[in-house]
DNA sequence: AGGCGTGTTCTAAT
DNA sequence: TATTAGAACACGCC
């Protein structure tokens, strides 16, 4: 269930990794939702070195030069791993020339990944064009809770369940908050709370466990936490659903 | 042992 | 038409 933090640990440790490695072979494992065969990344890639691994959203790109990308999405259980030998399940292996197989596996089958997939034009998260304007102009638009807002893929790219229970706690606004209801200057302290929560969890991630290309780490976060019962500032942690996701608040944020 | 959790997409309703 | 709500997916985990 990886969210924009953990993507970004990842996308640089996989560059770290595989970056100048020349790819010799893409395996397909049975049953993986994925359009191109083998024959046609053996014919778009083989022998072409990992220029680059790039992230938008959730998805991550590895980028082999002559305009060749490919692109994965972890989805919810999609795992990456560098083991010695093929395992017998998997949705993808890339055979890199001198070092370890890098493998998606995903036991639900939804990761998926595509060759040279068109261009996701959503704003993510992280980027320059997620302004507090900008933001302010996407929730005037809308009349649903600003937590099913801030996590639709749609709208706006990387932020998933967990993180954004971070964020509103860190604005001080209630996720069930109508998003064109919230005065300018909160949602702006929102768009704020976005940029810092997601940077300084990946200071974090970075910090504790450095190399990860899997998992996700989650004990530092202060509200969206089972084993918390208050937040940093002592409010009672409280759980509601929220656009049919497990949501934790306290009543220190502000219901518009 | 039986819900829960999870990102996205699809369908149906407003 | 555009937006919104809710179901569905599938299964390891507690």
């Amino acid at each position: 269930m990886p969210e924009i933090v953990d993507l970004e640990i990842f996308k640089k440790n996989l560059e770290k990794r595989f970056k100048n490695k020349k790819l010799q072979k893409v395996e397909i494992g049975s049953g993986a939702k994925i359009e191109a065969s083998e024959k046609d990344f053996e014919k778009a890639l083989s022998g072409k070195k990992l220029k680059s691994v790039d992230r938008k959203a959730k998805e991550l790109y590895f980028n082999f030069g002559d305009d060749q990308v490919v692109s994965m999405h972890l989805m919810l259980h999609g795992q990456l791993s560098t083991p010695e030998t093929l395992p017998k399940a998997f949705v993808a292996a890339f055979l890199f020339e001198g070092t370890e197989p890098l493998v998606l596996s995903d036991y639900q089958k939804a990761a998926k990944i595509s060759l040279n997939p068109k261009e996701n034009m959503v704003v993510d998260a992280l980027s320059d064009e997620m302004t507090p304007e900008w933001l302010e102009a996407q929730l005037k638009k809308r009349r649903s809770p600003v937590k099913t807002v801030i996590c639709d893929p749609k709208i706006i790219g990387g932020i998933g369940n967990a993180y954004a229970d971070e964020i509103l706690w860190e604005a001080k606004i209630h996720p069930e908050s109508i998003a064109n209801q919230i005065p300018a200057k909160e949602v702006h302290k929102l768009a704020k709370a976005i940029k810092s929560v997601v940077n300084d969890s990946i200071e974090k991630i970075r910090e504790s466990n450095p190399d990860i290309i899997s998992g996700e780490i989650r004990d530092f976060m202060v509200v969206h936490n089972h084993k918390r019962k208050t937040s940093p500032t002592g409010g009672q942690i409280k759980n509601a659903t929220v656009g049919s996701r497990k949501t934790y608040y306290t009543d220190e944020q502000i219901k518009y």
